[in-house]
DNA sequence: CCATTTAGTTGCAATTTTAAACCAAATTTT
DNA sequence: AAAATTTGGTTTAAAATTGCAACTAAATGG
């Protein structure tokens, strides 16, 4: 695969696995029911070595599970591990973020639908833990348990998105940054 | 940038846009508060002709925005628009799912809290129309309003991640899909 | 039994990414 | 007010990745 970024950082972490081109396309198809090989292959358009390469990585981070569908043959199905459905929720953002501001409203191409009702999701929102939507200046990012030093020092104080174009003007000189010299 | 992919799904929309290792990785910093090309750069690792590109890419995109700071100068803030902003529950399920799937629960790198409270914000679900939570299994993708003849056909009768193995062995056979010839 | 499909692998050319060097204007330090 | 540094780039060459075509071998289909 591509070059892994190694910072402890969820996103990146996660980049790590699904950071190319052709990955969500994957991702999406299986969602889409689609398990096999060629079907990958046909409705994303990916060669057949980057697909046997991806299908493989994915395998091997257990987010798909490869099994064998003609007695010691040569067919197989992939189907999403639990793991992988729980990419849900990240897809289905990612549905509505493109139907939103790439095609707009009243140009969306798919629709996300509850089966018994027919009617479409919602769109996908943040909600603290009353059942309260919130919206990005309500939130914080702290430190997890799992973070490491340097990610402490550089979240010391982080807003999500803060709008204030004051109160970052100085105070940001001594952090750690082991700078990249490029 | 990348290939583009042509098909009309807002995910493969959204990959023309966001599909490489460094773009989620520089919209972090900006949800971070990061605004300058040069903490970018430091935060990131990110070669400089690549963070130009990009950020050209994405401004020219309306996901960021870029001011001026210095009269007539060279030095620039780099902001995301509302249209930049409103990624943040792509964001976050990405930050949840790397979160839980890879650093696992109690290893956690970082938190999304709400201010007022201190409280961790909920994991990203999918909720229906009444409110109510809701599984895979549950939804159904429906071609929208701007799906062209071939994404109709397509997700004629397509359900999410549909566990059943059986039921798609037959009927996949006449479909539109104009193969690929790799 | 013959043709086709499936699921690959291999090799090469084209494209992208990386890293480093270079640059000019603006700002900061002395 | 010079000198040094920072900022936000561009250019270049080498390294890595991708795209594409050709080839393969087992398993089905008819």
């Amino acid at each position: 695969m591509v070059k892994a970024h190694t910072q402890d950082c969820p996103v990146a972490a996660m980049l790590n696995l699904f950071g190319d081109h052709w990955t969500w396309l994957i991702i999406r198809e299986s969602f889409y029911g689609v398990t096999r090989f060629s079907e990958f292959r046909r409705n994303t358009g990916i060669a057949k070595n980057l697909l046997s390469a991806r299908l493989a990585f994915l395998v091997g981070n257990g987010v798909f599970e490869k099994r064998n569908i003609s007695r010691s043959g040569t067919r197989y199905e992939y189907r999403l591990t639990p793991k992988g459905r729980s990419l849900a929720p990240v897809f289905i953002a990612m549905s509505q973020w493109g139907n939103q501001h790439i095609f707009g409203p009243g140009n969306e191409t798919i629709e996300i639908v509850e089966r018994s009702t027919g009617d479409p999701v919602e769109p996908c929102g943040i909600v603290g833990a009353r059942g309260n939507q919130l919206a990005l200046d309500q939130l914080v990012v702290k430190p997890g348990p799992g973070a490491g030093p340097a990610t402490r020092k550089r979240l010391a104080k982080v807003l999500l998105a803060q709008q204030t174009s004051s109160a970052n003007g100085k105070s940001q000189r001594g952090e750690t940054r082991h700078d990249v010299k490029n």
